[in-house]
DNA sequence: GAGTGGTCTAGACCACCAT
DNA sequence: TGGTGGTCTAGACCACTCG
């Protein structure tokens, strides 16, 4: 799996205005120059810019320039985070107890959810995930097999996320999350070491690959003594 | 002021999706086909596409095709809004009963939120928010007096909002909330006409000025099946 | 094997900005 | 006027999907 030239411009600048190499409000190289520099075409060049662009690291002004922005300001913004690379922030252990990985068909729900057909193959998981050995949270993910005919078992063991990234080099865009609370039913409580009745946050998500497909449909039920959201919003 | 070819192919395509030419699901022309019919190169179409997928409104599958997005599900980023404004959105009559209206000194904790010293007069506020006259949220509002010399118990019966932007003018930034699951207790319960130990959403909203000053320390307990968050996050 | 989108090239002309 | 980014072309090869 060969990384494209754009990516590695793009990884290339970006480790540079993290390292400091390019500072704030610095005018970075032209893209004439890039291009020479990286021994490409401009039209590559602009590829691995634009999306600096749209990331918020770079903007650009028609005749003067591309600059680098003040980075500071845009670390606030809520930001999709696997759970491992959340916990692992935060210094804690993570534990992924698998219980299901099975191959089911969609239903008219998770088809429409997915934007594949009814009947199509789904990966089915059920994971308990558990930080320092307390459980966390139960999860119970769709994910359409066409997108990720080599997954196994162990991408769930680990850090999908990881797998998604690295090993498949898809890129991840965004994030929906509907976000209620509800009482723990026998099953869940069981799952989640509390007592029955105890209130739970329950979660969807559906995220997308910057292509557009949405590639994990998502529960989770959180234990609420054990995690809450952080959100900033604005005004607009 | 001559609009850009890509921006034409863009909006061509953008409307025959609104227009339900192109449904959700639907194959659309091939990048060769819509290079032929808008008799452009293909780069010029690639751009008008990879913005429509961006956007949400296409998303594409190698090998195969360039697909409609269910469109219906846009338009979904957070947004701060008084509970007034979003429900008026949504056609519903609101109520505010307001239990508490009372001025307080700032303990520690509320003065370190609001940016004030301890022991500062603090306007100290309960209310029930009802829509269509089902308790929706039960508040506990905490509001620096300094800010707001002039404020009445009227505000908090209609818009408190409203009051901020129009009587006083001044604008609002951005908001930070904590979302948690609780159980009710006896006094929450009773409030909002729920049992004991039903799940409610608990949440902490810090609200700011655009000069940086936060103007309301908020707790608000959501009863559970009248609530829920909904939230966009990008990967950056 | 034929068709699709993904990547990439080596040019070109334009509008904008500084001097 | 010379340099910048914005738009656009007409090709090319690749990886993927499907019949």
């Amino acid at each position: 799996m060969k990384k494209p030239i754009y990516q590695i411009v793009e990884e290339d600048i970006k480790n540079k205005i993290l390292s400091g190499e390019y500072k704030t409000k610095d005018m970075i190289p032209s893209e004439n120059e890039l291009k020479e520099k990286y021994n490409v075409s401009r039209m590559t060049i602009r590829q691995a810019l634009n999306t600096l662009v749209s990331e918020g690291y770079l903007y650009k002004h028609k005749g003067k320039g591309t600059f680098v922005s003040d980075v500071k300001l845009e670390k606030n913004i809520v930001r999709v985070r696997g759970f491992t690379e959340e916990m692992a922030n935060l210094g804690k252990v993570i534990r992924n107890k698998l219980l299901k990985f099975e191959f089911i068909p969609a239903t008219k729900k998770i088809a429409d959810n997915l934007l594949v057909d009814e009947n199509d193959l789904i990966v089915y998981v059920e994971r308990i995930r558990s930080s320092d050995d307390v459980p966390v949270l139960l999860e119970i993910l769709y994910i359409p097999y066409n997108l990720f005919k080599d997954i196994e078992k162990e991408h769930f063991e680990t850090s999908f996320y990881y797998y998604i990234e690295t090993t498949k080099n898809y890129k991840i865009s965004h994030c929906l999350h509907t976000i209620e609370a509800r009482n723990a039913d026998e099953k869940i409580s069981e799952m989640l070491q509390i007592n029955k009745n105890d209130s739970v946050l329950y979660v969807t998500s559906k995220t997308f690959l910057d292509n557009g497909r949405p590639f994990e449909y998502v529960k989770s039920y959180y234990r609420a003594d054990q995690y809450r959201f952080v959100q900033k919003s604005f005004r607009i």
